[in-house]
DNA sequence: GCCGTTTTCGGCCCGACTGTTTTCAGTCG
């Protein structure tokens, strides 16, 4: 079983103790738990198999009680407490909650009440005006569930990073014109650059919040006003993606924008330190007694607690603290360090544009070096390119690296593993490329041990250098193939292979966790565009974030060295 | 249910907005 399926157990125990009004710590204590398995690098069942219960207790959120229930599921393949709740409340209940209005008080009241145990029964009696009726209710709070289940069928799961940055740059963008407003900078999820984003947080700093209230609302992206105060609302953009705004006064800046941007754990464990030392940190400051003593600047929210400095990418409550308290947080590779960009294509195989229209626009980014990695024959959904065109393609590299001065234009190819873990071209051919890229583009529902195999076979041969989108999936549409990941990396140190970040938001693969691991067992990374256009040459950004998120920095990298240096690490010399 | 440089028991972050209320509960982040 893998991590996710085991922290979606403890997230859906923690919704039916909220529902059952359960001790509210206890709860918070199963979400805790979720999000540490979610954030692994390693199996659970691995670690539980390595060292038992005493080694499940170790990780951070794992106590006793629930090292038994991950056993339990081990040894059982099922949990009895969570079966039991399965069993207390009708399929479907958890969704009631889930909708935007609605809480656990709320449909549990709705249960008892009305009988209701579905999203339909509950559209049914919203509609016919039997909510109004109830204690407590009115006609406002059910006009609002309905709009609430309008909003759930819309905003199906979350937005891909892209997507999410250039909603957030718009309004930015938009606000800034007000002489209002004196900062305004978009915070949450997107600037912890989390691969997926559930809506816009904008943090303000302005004297006169009420202008800046009413301006954002009157944005002609808004489509539905969900709340209007006199320092923070909420909209749905015409998207249907929400937007929060925020607005504090400038003395609170740093509290606010380390506030706004989270993780959530994150936030509570900062603020148990300033309990436990008599402080009170909130979204204004850190006060003592009722009187401010920091906050002004973000820095402050860390240094007045004795820590250093964390980057928002590392504030997922995974180490950052215990490494900020020893002076160990990584300097985090940039955007600028990137010297060249390995993967992509031209109009040779799926691209829209020419080689020679490639390297102009890489060398405008100021880029030293490129590799064109067309498709080979087995994709032929991108027309992949057969022996002799390739021969034919490398010829064309050459002559426009001659042509254009000031970027070196590497000739490769994105080669097919082939289901038996062959190579797509012979070693002939291979070992003429200045460096080659390998990838898997077919059979994706291989068993977990067949497809391991089938990777670590093609790893082995030696004219290979770099294995792009390791995992395959593609965000909201394909799961990433079974397949064993540590034994992948430790095959790619192994044999000198150097593993891809893909820089497009619908791939960001490697993840943020693999890549701290593939860090820990000396594996070298890159990050890539996989460019099919020279637009998407700008892409890069998002690899750079995602390989941040993982706690990488330039020397853990490879294209953030000199072509010479590049090589060398590759044995391609 | 977790956790410990005050603790193996007694704590567990803090504030905004809405709707239905005459002072607050529920939801959200």
């Amino acid at each position: 079983m893998d991590n996710f399926s085991f922290a979606q157990i403890f997230h859906e125990i923690a919704d039916f103790l909220e529902l059952k009004q359960e001790n509210p710590f206890k709860i918070r204590a199963y979400r805790k738990a979720a999000q540490s398995i979610e954030s692994l690098s390693e199996n659970l069942e691995d670690i539980y198999k390595s060292g038992g219960i005493k080694t499940l207790e170790e990780i951070p959120g794992i106590g006793s009680h629930i090292a038994l229930k991950i056993e339990e599921q081990i040894k059982t393949g099922k949990v009895k407490a969570y079966q039991q709740l399965l069993k207390e409340f009708p399929k479907g209940f958890l969704e009631l909650a889930s909708v935007p209005g609605m809480g656990p008080k709320t449909a549990l009241l709705l249960y008892k009440k009305l009988k209701i145990d579905s999203i339909a029964k509950l559209e049914q009696a919203a509609k016919a005006g039997k909510l109004r009726r109830l204690e407590g209710f009115g006609a406002k709070k059910e006009a609002n569930i309905l709009k609430g289940l309008e909003l759930k069928k819309k905003t199906r799961g979350r937005f891909l990073i892209d997507q999410a940055t250039a909603h957030a740059e718009l309004i930015v963008e938009k606000l800034s014109k007000l002489k209002e407003v004196k900062k305004i900078i978009a915070c949450g999820s997107l600037r912890r650059g989390q691969e997926t984003i559930g809506d816009i947080d904008i943090l303000v700093i302005s004297s006169q919040p009420q202008k800046i209230m009413g301006a954002f609302v009157d944005l002609d992206v808004v489509r539905r006003v969900l709340a209007k105060g006199q320092t923070k609302s909420s909209v749905i953009m015409k998207n249907n993606m929400q937007a929060d705004l925020r607005v504090v006064a400038e003395k609170s800046f740093g509290a606010a924008v380390h506030y706004f941007t989270g993780c959530k754990a994150h936030n509570i464990h900062l603020r148990q330190i300033a309990q436990k030392k008599g402080l009170k940190v909130s979204e204004y400051g850190i006060f003592k007694g009722g009187k401010q003593v920091g906050g002004r600047t973000e820095e402050e929210m860390f240094s007045r607690f004795g820590f250093d400095y964390i980057p928002p990418e590392l504030r997922e409550m995974r180490g950052e603290f215990e490494a900020a308290a020893k002076g160990k947080i990584p300097k985090l590779i940039e955007l600028d360090d990137i010297k060249g960009d390995l993967h992509m294509h031209t109009t040779a195989s799926d691209g829209k544009n020419t080689i020679k229209e490639m390297a102009l626009a890489a060398k405008k980014k100021g880029y030293e070096y490129i590799l064109i990695t067309d498709h080979t024959k087995s994709t032929r959904v991108a027309h992949g390119l057969t022996e002799k065109q390739m021969q034919q393609h490398w010829k064309d590299i050459k002559k426009v690296n001659q042509e254009i001065e000031g970027i070196e234009v590497l000739a490769g190819a994105e080669v097919d593993i082939l289901p038996d873990g062959r190579l797509d071209y012979s070693d002939e051919l291979l070992k003429e490329l200045d460096l080659v890229v390998i990838a898997i583009h077919s059979n994706f529902k291989m068993a977990k041990d067949k497809m391991t195999k089938r990777i670590i076979k093609a790893f082995e041969n030696k004219y290979i250098n770099i294995f792009a989108h390791p995992s395959g999936r593609l965000i909201g549409q394909r799961s990433p193939y079974d397949v064993d990941m540590e034994e992948i990396l430790k095959a790619a140190q192994k044999n000198n292979v150097a593993v891809e970040v893909n820089a497009h938001p619908r791939r960001l693969d490697l993840t943020d966790i693999y890549c701290k691991r593939a860090k820990e067992l000396g594996v070298k990374v890159i990050i890539s565009t996989d460019a099919h256009s020279t637009e998407e040459l700008d892409l890069m950004k998002y690899g750079v974030i995602t390989a941040r998120r993982g706690w990488l920095e330039k020397n853990d990298m490879l294209n953030t060295k000199p072509l010479k240096q590049l090589r060398l690490f590759l044995n391609r010399h």
